[in-house]
RNA sequence: GCCCAGGUAGCUCAGUUGGUAGAGCAAGGGACUGAAAAUCCCUGUGUCGGCGGUUCAAUUCCGUCCCUGGGCA
């Protein structure tokens, strides 16, 4: 059994909240052990969305190979699953080449779709969808949430009458698939191929905070209201998917008068400190991870790697 | 100097026909089955501007002072 697991590829999947250092991070680890990236983290998929998502720099990119960065128009509608699909086919085709994937991200739920699974099929039909959301606005979410119970009582106590999003999602599933949400499976076996190494990285409270106020500050003087103007100039709708980006409503608010430039940044900073929060409780559940200081993550990734290849040599 | 309007939670404000007060936002905690940087759930003790007075009881009524707007001089 151990030796089996020693045979198994590596998979170094890194997380942590926004503005914990997680890409500087990677990107070294990468350097070091012959690496490559895949970028786990929903809205640096789309191209054009550059300076408000932090992502990684064009040097870097030159440097190391990025996957599923840029890998989607502003206009689409990513998913986690597909977010999933196509980091596994990544992840297989960057270990095939003999060199070490590494993910790396802050969208918890997409970790979770690619290393747990997610059940097979998509049960998504926009049409349906559309209806649903025009009947329960009609009928009001109560209604929906009624209509649920009916066809679906576990979810439906799962889900808050508020969550009106949830609500529908599951009617969907059931009406899509005839099966309720509750008793869809939820996992599969693609992580049991590789030997996962999980790594958080925390950094303290007082420094995440004041990293955060820095990259704000720093994207806001870096050219967002001009990446901003440029897309809504395209044509891009607010509406979209992709403008769901922390602090892009914002920057668009700002540049067209309807608010100032520091009540901007005060209130990106503010939604970005919620997001790091959101994002703590999600990787909380996370009880296999190795838990690093930011400053200390590079030499525990590495002795993490190297002793696991001293293992291997060794057995 | 005079006349208005205000001073209530970190912020914006509601309210108490006198029985010590509550929304939104912020903040903190949590959930998460293909929109996830999304969506949602839980958490509200604050000299109700200061000091006096009336009253069994004042944040509420009265007086006075201070502060902030606006107006008149």
């Amino acid at each position: 059994m151990t030796d089996d697991k020693a045979e198994r590829p590596p998979l170094l999947v890194l997380f942590g909240p926004t503005a914990a250092g997680k890409t500087e991070i990677a990107h070294q680890v990468a350097r070091l052990r012959s690496g490559e990236i895949v970028s786990a983290d929903a809205f640096a998929v789309y191209r054009r969305f550059d300076v408000g998502t932090a992502k990684p720099s064009q040097h870097h990119r030159r440097e190391i190979p990025y996957h599923l960065v840029d890998a989607a128009d502003p206009g689409e509608s990513f998913s986690a699953g597909r977010w999933a699909a196509e980091a596994r086919h990544a992840i297989e085709q960057i270990s095939s080449r003999g060199r070490l994937p590494i993910v790396c991200g802050g969208s918890g739920f997409y970790i979770s779709a690619l290393l747990e699974g997610l059940p097979p099929g998509e049960a998504r039909d926009p049409d349906l969808r559309a209806r649903i959301a025009a009947w329960a606005r009609a009928h009001g979410s109560e209604a929906a949430h009624r209509f649920l119970e009916v066809n679906d009582p576990v979810s439906a106590s799962r889900i808050p009458l508020g969550n009106v999003r949830y609500t529908l999602r599951a009617l969907e599933i059931v009406l899509v698939t005839g099966t309720r949400a509750s008793d869809r499976p939820r996992s599969d076996r693609w992580s049991e191929k590789w030997r996962v190494i999980k790594v958080a990285i925390e950094p303290s409270r007082r420094d995440l905070y004041a990293q955060i106020k820095n990259r704000v500050r720093r994207m806001l003087d870096a050219g967002w209201d001009d990446e901003v103007r440029q897309l809504v100039g395209s044509g891009l709708s607010l509406e979209s998917n992709a403008f769901g980006a922390i602090g892009y409503r914002e920057v668009a608010s700002w540049i067209s008068g309807r608010a100032e430039k520091k009540e901007t940044e005060e209130e990106i900073v503010a939604a970005t400190r919620r997001l790091a929060k959101r994002q703590k409780t999600w990787f909380a559940r996370e009880r296999d991870a190795l838990r690093v200081k930011p400053e200390d993550a590079l030499r525990m990734i590495l002795q993490l790697l190297d002793r696991r290849v001293e293992t291997e040599k060794g057995g």
